[in-house]
DNA sequence: CTGAAAGCGCTTACAG
DNA sequence: CTGAAAGCGCTTACAG
């Protein structure tokens, strides 16, 4: 069967098209009486017409789809908080978000060559190749773009390095003279992590204290031998990438016989809820998620309306002190 | 600045349309010189062009995309880790993945205004209306639809069912005679959430055993007052919605103390990374990720390619047995 | 081998 | 208050 387009509404509602898209999109400034409103809705209910987005689209030269751009790792559950806050704040503009897994290898092109969003947001940095491919195609973009390709500028890194540093100074801040770094085992996760350790390598170098080799600690399985290492080499106290991470480290140091946190002190980030109730409970660095969401659907809204975007949210992320650190 | 077309490019070019097109979508069956060819393109290089998805897709009468819907509630990892999958498995044949975080109230229906996918994939049940409202619209609908609107049937309620039996059938098999269960606070989490227990206590009426009353345990903290009033009533055993209220069970019998599994055994729901760390590790239910993504796509394909669709996996979750139970 | 033309389904000035 | 017509940018039969 045919698809129903406005037409068939218009022939069977014995009116024109005009009058049926003035109807269903209650198009202000017009007047059309109550009798043919009612029957032009009542013909598109029985008929289940649908609109086809293409076409409003191509005619209106825009689209109300907001496409967000995964990176190519584990986000974690900060992520989908963030998504689903700023599904939210832009439906409220009668913008949708769609998310994109951007997981296999293709090129951001070939996705606008299926959807025309009329931005995007990405939750990790652009290349320049794309934001300028974005751009030209009329795509507002927001996120940061790498400048010139090099990974540690913009805000979303210098917010990540903020959450390593953050780590450094509570544990120096407790006294703790030899500190270790526990990162991820995923290589997909190489920027993100990086980040975060050139932070908390960069607060070390600061605070006088000897900046201290990754140990990749995968998650999942006790980090036994990891802490035993650390252990030995006179470290006191782990920051580790995120929860994860520092829950495996957690588990090491119950397998060594290691006391957590007058042994080993640990702290993790993304305050999850399994970080909440460990034994004993993870110190950890939790982000602002709704002011980030918020800030990331405020740039949204001042790219389309052509304003200044709002300065990034600065004090952010702060160390929850629980059990562990 | 205008938006640059086809035009643009057929006209810098020296060439038509038609030939334009013939470039860039490689259309076989067509000879263009190689001269053509590569002018073609450096022009559309040179001038940043980039096709208009919906008049491509108003043109074909079809788009390359599949939406993806997520549930009003939090989905936890393993949904993540099947979209992946599922964006992989597509993208072989050239179909880009978004996903919907459907957490606002906006009936569905508006989305299809903004955006025409090929396909529609529900991780949670469509209601009947939505579900003939999208095949009306020339929408193919993978994932199940509530018959009637009730929940309980369908493949997806069933295998979530599944889940909760399986929790029920490792208790009673390990000689606990008298069972609690663990529920999510999250009202959000309603149906889905009741699958699991509904399963859960099918099969304890099954195996003789008395059907518990749900108690409504929040994450990420430990659930100490819950624990007490089980052992105060006899219980023994707690299956748990997921991983993250097992954990605050957990917590709640070290709060307690009352020993895991010998005075409580806890089951949860996930195989997360955090469950296999704790202390004690955590017995739990874990279902085939790689498996069900697999599945979807193949019924994603089998729709657009008007083939049957194939059956669902029937043998799919399994439980880990940890120290925990 | 290449081009002129039709048409996908909508919205919106414009004319009555 | 309502309708005829143009045009968004593409693809693809069709004609040369």
């Amino acid at each position: 069967m045919p698809r129903v387009t406005s037409a068939d509404i218009a022939r069977a509602a014995g009116v024109s098209r005009t009058t049926v898209s003035y109807v269903l999109n209650d198009t202000p400034g017009v007047s059309v009486s109550g009798a043919t409103r009612e029957r032009v809705r009542a013909v598109a209910d029985r008929l289940g017409y649908a609109p086809s987005a293409a076409a409003r689209a191509l005619r209106r030269g825009r689209s109300d789809l907001v496409v967000a751009v995964l990176p190519d790792w584990p986000v974690g559950p900060v992520v989908d908080d963030l998504l689903d806050h700023l599904t939210d704040v832009l439906a409220s503009r009668g913008l949708f978000v769609l998310v994109h897994h951007h997981r296999d290898s293709r090129d951001l092109a070939d996705l606008w060559r299926a959807v025309s969003p009329l931005a995007v947001v990405g939750l990790a940095p652009f290349t320049p190749a794309d934001a300028s491919a974005m751009t030209r195609a009329g795509i507002q973009v927001v996120g940061s773009v790498e400048p010139g390709g090099e990974p540690g500028t913009g805000d979303f890194d210098a917010s990540q390095r903020g959450i390593g540093a953050l780590q450094a100074r509570h544990l120096a801040g407790a006294g703790h003279p030899r500190l270790a770094y526990a990162t991820t085992d995923d290589p997909r996760l190489g920027r993100f992590a990086a980040a975060r350790l050139a932070g908390f390598r960069e607060a070390c170098a600061t605070l006088g204290l000897p900046s201290p080799r990754p140990v990749a600690v995968p998650v999942g399985v006790p980090a036994t031998a990891a802490v035993r290492a650390w252990s030995g080499a006179g470290v006191t106290a782990v920051a580790a990438y995120n929860d994860d991470v520092a829950l495996a480290v957690l588990a090491g140091a119950r397998e060594a016989g290691l006391a957590v946190p007058s042994a080993l002190a640990v702290v993790g980030v993304d305050d999850s809820p399994a970080a909440r109730v460990a034994a004993p409970p993870l110190t950890t660095v939790a982000q602002p998620v709704d002011r980030q969401a918020e800030h990331l659907a405020a740039e949204v809204l001042a790219a389309l309306d052509g304003r200044d975007t709002p300065p990034w949210p600065s004090d952010g992320a702060r160390v929850v002190v629980r059990g562990s650190a």
